[in-house]
DNA sequence: CTGCTTGCAAATTGTTTGCAACACC
DNA sequence: GGTGTTGCAAACAATTTGCAAGCAG
């Protein structure tokens, strides 16, 4: 799959330095930050972005598809630039970190539609949660 | 399984009426409410309950083992007082409307050792997310 | 008396918004 | 000049904390 910033472009999406900044820093990472996280990452390389651009941005990102929003336990928000490649998070209870899974075996979970209450699926999180061998070490 | 109210007599949790009507609101409702519902709910049985009390007791639960949180997008926290019976969610992107489902089929979603990072596993979480049938008629 | 629980109010954290200033065609 | 973007500061929402007062053993 294309690059975050090519497929912004190939969207018409008007760039500006405060959101290329922010796209970098997006499609940089391989872990997935939250909204501080990416904000610390654009100051240092743009200085003058403020807080509030780098939220509009965010949620615009989110409202075009290119980004979501994962929510796993922690009090912030994280973003996940990694829309259009299927994967699944797997989240360190001790330390936050979390990674990306590509499922090598079945990924078709689905719900019998006796199971369904007549919803129509748009989509399924799986969100792996344990120790990573750091915290594993380190805990009492 | 038993019910709240009788797990937490039997490990000696400290009981007052402000700790049993919060207990009574998780165990009575099969949705999944946030701390200000819960808190709204809790009001209506025992008016002078506070706000501090409300969060202080969920919390408490959530030490305990006995209450897990779930944060399916919205701002807010949900607080899932179905532990000890697996399940998954189905989340109404629509109205915010949360299900339990129990699956009848496969529950044993795993992870491949060589994708699991040296993680030692403890749970998994499955969100289904998708439109209720209210929300799906009355979109757009 | 001692320790845990409560309630108020204030503090924190994460996120959003109103609005004036700006930049770009 | 009009459209859309930025930045500040203030507003908001959800949650947590400090501390004095209350209750139970």
């Amino acid at each position: 799959m294309k690059d975050l910033l090519q497929r912004l472009a190939e969207r018409q999406w008007q760039m500006t330095p405060q959101r290329r900044v922010i796209a970098e820093v997006l499609a940089g990472e391989h872990v997935h930050l939250t909204a501080d996280e990416i904000l610390d990452r654009a100051v240092e390389r743009l200085p003058e972005i403020s807080r509030a651009t780098a939220y509009k941005t965010l949620n615009e990102l989110v409202a075009l598809g290119e980004v979501s929003i994962i929510t796993v336990g922690g009090r912030a928000r994280r973003y996940d630039p990694n829309v259009g490649t299927p994967h699944q998070h797997l989240v360190c209870e001790g330390c936050g970190l979390i990674r990306d899974i590509h499922p090598a075996g079945q990924t078709g979970l689905s719900l019998a539609s006796p199971e369904s209450f007549g919803f129509t699926l748009t989509g399924v999180d799986v969100v792996f949660r344990g120790l990573c061998p750091d915290c594993a070490n380190n805990k009492s």
